[in-house]
DNA sequence: ACTTTCTTCAACCCAACGGTTGAACATCGA
DNA sequence: TCGATGTTCAACCGTTGGGTTGAAGAAAGT
């Protein structure tokens, strides 16, 4: 997943509808009409919402008949947690080895980072 | 963390100057000018930035002197990966019962969801 | 063929966002 | 005390985002 998407797809599950949506969809498909039933907004406003969700790649929509059928896409949203437990893998390997100087020079150095 | 929370968490995360902030932030702390050193905008705009990640909970500034050091908190990026792997599980629930099914009943079935 | 149903397209409105510049504020060094 | 440094505040500007309404398109039912 190339950045633009990772733009996209953090952007798109920062709105509380569209999180709701994706939830709902994880437990089964539906479509757009069912998707949108529960909110107080119009069905135009649910199909952009479904747009801005697949354009992020965490959506696909397969035509049947005259309806449209909604499904997650897993792939996506392991990308997503990709990006962030890589991160948080660096940051906990860091508080590691700080624990570390820290048990080892032990008393006194109350300092981290750049020694500049 | 609430759901404002998780809004302005996955918001923050959406604008890649910040996710890139974030990144080099996870390898070490630093003060708001070295923040703002790589990127071709004004200290303003980074300081602005910063206070986006810092409402969204994943980050903090304290004051040392007349700096402000940054660091990132590592308790909401655990969260983003809670939402997220929270529902992967739903889905790859669903898919194992699926194949569950198509194992058990063999021949023909390849319909899916809402027997309506 | 006609009407109804499901969905999207198009134009518009207002609020929020990402950036700018200029000024203010607080702390440090001389 | 005074100037330089690090950071934020405030006002502004153009673009994007979430919502609306109205109309169009395409498949289904009769």
């Amino acid at each position: 997943m190339d950045d633009t998407q990772l733009d996209r797809a953090f952007a798109a599950l920062s709105d509380p509808t569209r999180r709701d949506i994706v939830a709902r969809l994880c437990d089964g498909d539906a479509t757009v009409g069912e998707v949108a039933a529960p909110y107080a907004m119009s069905v135009q406003a649910v199909s952009k919402h479904l747009t801005v969700l697949e354009e992020a790649g965490l959506l696909r929509r397969t035509t049947v008949g005259r309806q449209r059928r909604c499904s997650v896409e897993p792939a996506a949203l392991a990308a997503l947690t990709g990006w962030i437990d890589r991160h948080r893998r660096m940051l906990e390997r860091r508080f590691r080895s700080l624990d570390l100087l820290l048990a080892r020079t032990a008393p006194d150095p109350p300092h981290e980072e750049e020694p500049s």
